[in-house]
DNA sequence: CCCTGATTCGC
DNA sequence: GCGAATCAGG
């Protein structure tokens, strides 16, 4: 899609109204919002009433093209390692309300810790909040990551079912 | 993770 | 000139 004349009147008008770019793009059609923030600059009409924050960034931040990049790893120090405490594993506690979480219900934040038999069709997950990055809540992120060293002597059939499936994960990956 | 504008630079 | 990729933020 080429810039006509009407596409910019249009880019100066929404951009003057105050229209953030991806709406601009939006409505225009055709392009993307970086390119018409790609544009605005391009007219010198850039900076308005700088939305938000000034968003200062003194730093020109080098930025590697993948052309002729070898692609070193920037792997800083920074990155905290994160404490790993070895917790004792609590119970398994599957249950949140008395709902779980279907496939299809199932968001990013929710633990994922399988709940049934996908053969039976009664296949879901636990559903609690899961914190962010982590594929389950608290309970079952232990029992993922940590061998349970002991267990009840006599285990509920829900117990052995999540018994069976933390293995198998654990077999598995 | 959604969003914002800013910048660089291969095309 | 164009805009994807990437950045620094909210």
């Amino acid at each position: 899609m080429a810039w006509t004349d009407e596409r910019v009147e249009m880019l100066k008008k929404l951009w003057a109204d105050g229209l953030s770019a991806s709406q601009i793009a939006k409505q225009l059609g055709g392009v993307t919002r970086n390119a018409v923030i790609g544009k605005v600059h391009r007219l010198g009409l850039s900076g308005r009433a700088t939305p938000s924050r000034p968003v200062r960034r003194p730093t020109p931040t080098p930025r590697p093209r993948p052309t002729a990049q070898p692609a070193k790893p920037r792997v800083t120090a920074e990155t905290a390692p994160a404490t790993r405490e070895p917790v004792k594993a609590p119970e398994p506690e599957p249950l949140p309300n008395g709902e779980f979480a279907t496939v299809l219900t199932l968001k990013d934040s929710m633990c994922k810790w399988p709940i049934g038999d996908p053969a039976t069709g009664d296949f879901r997950f636990c559903g609690r909040k899961s914190d962010p990055g982590n594929a389950y809540c608290d309970a079952h992120a232990k029992m993922a990551y940590q061998p349970q060293q002991k267990r009840r002597r006599k285990t509920s059939d829900a117990a052995a079912v999540l018994d069976s499936l933390a293995a198998t994960r654990r077999l598995n990956f």
